[in-house]
DNA sequence: AGCGGAACCTGTCGGC
DNA sequence: TGCCGACAGGTTCCGC
């Protein structure tokens, strides 16, 4: 479900709102939810307070008072949710954290591929350490991609999912992206030259920086802490947009399978 | 090493 | 109405 500005977004949303609160009790309802052993979790956690929270690519990390740091991840369908601890329960509540404040922090995911885990050191993380560039990390150019994509016979759609080059681009704004630099998604790596890649990190900037603008993009399930939608579904150009004229063009939107992948394309304007 | 495809889990939607 | 397959903002694992 969420990319890199829905999880922005909910970045936002939780410094707003937990930053400072102490955690007096945590509930673990879905095991499987938690890497590693969910007792030791919830007896690590219990009696400390959120201290800082960050994003890096699509991870969320949330630093707590002791030093350890929760690492999260919202795969599909997961979303923290801020409520008051008398509101009505929802099915798919996997781990609640109880605030003094009675508010709990609720971890709530339909299918279940969320993953949270407690670490001691946010430096030493595996998971993280194969994460790729930011999106606005300066040493991140036209040469620097370059090098790490001309060898390589994957379609560019493919690179831009994968999160050890370019952390944070997923499915929609992979397709909004390569709309919005003419670049056909089925397109190999190294057919491409630096003016290509160029434009590429160009648009992905522009549309990852509009996407969070809007609060992200609310299909089906992602929400924001406070349960909102996001509104750049309003702004999408090709996702979910088949046999609808293109915005340039007109010639109709084609959808077309790119790694297991649904991919929205104008074929006359994106080569 | 790099690539493609299956698997993880649960729900929804469209067609027959 | 009921059943069945396809599909869903993601990642990881396995075999070639």
């Amino acid at each position: 479900m969420p990319e890199l500005p829905e999880v922005q977004t909910v970045v936002d949303g939780l410094r707003k709102t937990i930053i400072g609160k102490e955690i007096i009790q945590c509930e673990v309802i879905r095991s499987s939810i938690i890497q590693g052993n969910d007792e030791q979790f919830v007896k690590e956690v219990q009696n400390t307070v959120f201290q800082s929270i960050d994003r890096r690519g699509k991870y969320i990390l949330l630093t707590l008072s002791s030093g350890k740091s929760i690492v999260t991840h919202l795969r599909m369908t997961g979303k923290f949710i801020y409520v008051k601890s008398a509101n009505e329960k929802s099915k798919y509540e996997r781990v609640i954290f109880r605030l003094k404040n009675s508010f709990n922090l609720v971890f709530h995911d339909v299918r279940c591929f969320g993953t949270i885990e407690l670490v001691d050191n946010l430096q030493k993380s595996e998971k993280l350490k194969k994460i790729g560039w930011e999106p606005w990390d300066k040493r991140l150019t036209a040469e620097t991609l370059q090098r790490e994509l001309k060898k390589r016979s994957i379609p560019i759609k493919s690179a831009l999912l994968d999160q050890s080059i370019i952390a944070g681009i997923g499915n929609i704004y992979a397709s909004e992206i390569l709309f919005d630099c003419q670049i056909n998604p089925k397109r190999r790596c190294k057919s491409l030259n630096k003016k290509h890649l160029k434009k590429i990190l160009e648009s992905t900037r522009k549309i990852l920086s509009l996407a969070m603008e809007h609060n992200g993009t609310s299909i089906s399930d992602y929400r924001r802490v406070d349960d909102k939608t996001g509104e750049f579904q309003n702004f999408l150009k090709v996702y979910g947009k088949k046999d609808k004229p293109c915005v340039r063009c007109r010639n109709p939107i084609k959808k077309e399978i790119i790694s297991q992948r649904s991919t929205f394309l104008c074929s006359k304007c994106q080569k």
